[in-house]
DNA sequence: TTGCTGCTTGACCATTCGGTCAACAGTAAC
DNA sequence: GTTACTGTTGACCGAATGGTCAAGCAGCAA
């Protein structure tokens, strides 16, 4: 029950969330969910009514650590036009560490999960709408910021650039994922980023 | 036997293509594919040793449209100016179509199947490279000849900017097949890959 | 002491999974 | 007719899957 000792669910999402990162949904087994969490079956099923169910709420615990995260990057502290900066920044450290720790580049689990179960799990696909809004906002914010300061074009459709930058975030985690290779992340995207956001003034590198 | 009769293999494997598309490879058993395509499971078992070499084969033969369809898109008959928009219209037409087919946003089939068996079937990761490699291979011809026509910065980093709309188109692809919304690629796609291309004299729309 | 509640246990279940196999059919060569 | 090769059939297999459940247990309130 403490804060600091992980509580049954707890363990059941984390595990979850490891081993559909390294893998797949699909690949992955309640069995050995619960094997590796250290869990009985009648346990996973006494908190989860089914295994979606388990990959919805893994889904949105991730969620609200990815809003935790945003919440201190893109914070008015920061000057709007380091917000991206320090995105791409997290979001490398964070592939450089799964992918020591879990043998393999793994993209975003919530992605990943949300590819493979869209159009059959009604919920996760609202999940992941819900997830993507969020994200979007930060990004809108920001672009707006850059508008009021005068450092991006004034006619910037900021709805779309913001998409603009998601897609092409989301694109390369992707390609890094399934070509199990960094690079693509470490070499490119931080230039890639800033450049599609469209600074007058490229001061930051 | 004929050209115009689809064999038993090939009927496999069209099958495979469209229920992995519409869902994905864990989410499809042998047996649904045999049902579907009117196959018997032996004989599944005689063209393909395993599940997995069945996905690989539907990689590849997805890769070989994909070349195809490239090769007419990129064609040196076209300017290059237009090629990537000849891209774009041609990927927002192939999602609507299968979406009417599918009833869902389908993105990219290969990408799909990529994400879920990278780090488990080596064969199918290094299939998904070549895919990547053989793509970014057009986009970097038609850069080089942009710049060459001086219709591009001269300075611009062929590999790093075909990588960077790569990402782009992939990651819209899949952010539509995860929202199951058209619009992501209807609206945006286009005008987002022409502006990453970065051309001097936007004179097409 | 009793009873209630939240959680845990692990045996158990029906079904489905990927995969096997021996028998058989079609056909072309000798 | 015999052989041989390619493809087809469908019954069959063991293992794994997602899921159930009756029983037990610790804690707590009355």
């Amino acid at each position: 029950m403490s804060k600091s000792q992980p509580t049954t669910k707890q363990k059941l999402i984390e595990t979850a969330t490891e081993l559909i990162w390294r893998n797949s949904y699909g690949a992955v087994s309640v069995d050995e969910i619960c094997r590796k969490a250290g869990v009985q079956k009648g346990s996973f099923y006494h908190f989860f009514p089914s295994k979606a169910d388990l990959g919805l709420a893994t889904m949105d615990a991730g969620m609200q650590q990815v809003l935790q995260n945003y919440n201190e990057i893109f914070s008015p502290d920061h000057p709007p036009a380091d917000r991206f900066k320090r995105l791409v920044e997290h979001l490398t450290e964070i592939q450089v560490q799964k992918q020591k720790e879990l043998g393999h580049v793994c993209g975003c689990p919530m992605m990943t999960l949300g590819s493979e179960l869209a159009g059959r799990e009604t919920d996760i696909e609202a999940k992941i709408k819900q997830i993507c809004t969020a994200q979007l906002t930060f990004y809108q914010t920001t672009l707006a910021d850059l508008v009021n300061d005068g450092q991006i074009d004034k006619n910037t459709n900021i709805k779309t650039k913001a998409e603009e930058i998601y897609a092409l975030i989301v694109g390369q985690l992707f390609l890094a994922r399934i070509n199990n290779d960094l690079n693509f992340i470490k070499n490119n995207l931080k230039d890639a980023v800033i450049d599609l956001v469209g600074l007058k003034t490229k001061a930051l590198a």
